[in-house]
DNA sequence: ATCTATTCCTGGCTGC
DNA sequence: TGCAGCCAGGAATAGA
């Protein structure tokens, strides 16, 4: 599931090998891949740069950008070998792009507006706090949404709370300036040593190159559920929260 | 603003 | 071995 740290490396991978390379031809397979919206106008053109916004990834052009957010199961593969499961496939003067995606939550737009409220790494802690305390709901869906910071998705979430010591439940509103402020800065840590690590692969994942992940053998908690934190040793326990499966620490995360 | 439930989708599990 | 049933979840959506 390609969260920022995810998005980054393909991101990554994706910008010296697109910079600079022009759009020959782009066929959509899947209806559900635009989602009804109209055919991008890129045929042409050529790739400026290749830049990510929270969960999107952005082929910037002159004219616009052609924005795709890659869902649960979304790659994009350089020259990869198409698949049952290809959504479309972008032809440039070199290479060709291939949009792959088992179960079709991914998506791709033209020029759309961006959503979202902003990366954790262009905030610091302070402001971080204010937003956070401003806010009446539970802090791992508020965490969750794109609306509140851009990029975070479930393992991430986890992985920072319980770095932070934050029980999923608690109130956002609850938290105090200190732990909000701490709270960030783990946030900011655990992506970018996620980014460092390419990101993790639990299952699909994996980059423009085909590469995966190395990052989810540094979980602490997601998908460790039965095993023994890191830190006390008790039982990493499994609950739903906001219909998402979440993992932490009752003894080491407090509300 | 914030909550819940529902929808999308399919491979990979589980259990019989 | 086969097969039904359930699960994972990002985000849009509807309704409260």
């Amino acid at each position: 599931m390609p969260e920022l740290p995810e998005v980054e490396t393909i991101v990554r991978s994706l910008a010296p090998r697109l910079r600079g390379r022009r759009v020959v031809s782009a066929e959509y397979l899947a209806p559900r891949a635009l989602r009804g919206t109209a055919e991008p106008p890129i045929i042409g053109h050529e790739v400026r740069e290749v830049t990510r916004h929270g969960k999107f990834i952005l082929l910037r052009f002159d004219h616009g950008a052609l924005a795709i957010h890659l869902g649960m199961t979304g790659k994009l593969l350089i020259d990869g070998e198409a698949t049952p499961y290809l959504r479309a496939e972008i032809v440039f003067d070199k290479c060709r792009l291939l949009f792959d995606d088992i179960r079709q939550f991914g998506k791709m737009a033209w020029s759309t507006k961006l959503p979202g409220g902003p990366e954790p790494f262009d905030i610091d802690g302070a402001t971080f706090a204010k937003m956070l305390r401003a806010r009446r709901g539970v802090v791992k869906p508020l965490l969750l949404n794109q609306g509140f910071v851009r990029g975070l998705g479930n393992i991430y979430v986890d992985e920072a709370l319980f770095r932070a010591g934050i029980d999923p439940r608690a109130l956002a509103c609850n938290v105090s300036v200190a732990r909000a402020v701490k709270l960030h800065g783990h946030i900011v840590e655990v992506l970018r040593e996620a980014i460092e690590r390419g990101g993790s692969s639990i299952s699909d994942y994996v980059d423009a190159d085909g590469q995966r992940g190395g990052f989810q053998e540094a979980h602490r908690v997601y998908g460790r559920e039965g095993e023994p934190c890191v830190v006390c040793g008790r039982r990493v326990l499994r609950i739903v929260l906001g219909q998402r499966g979440t993992h932490y620490c009752a003894f080491c995360q407090r509300r």
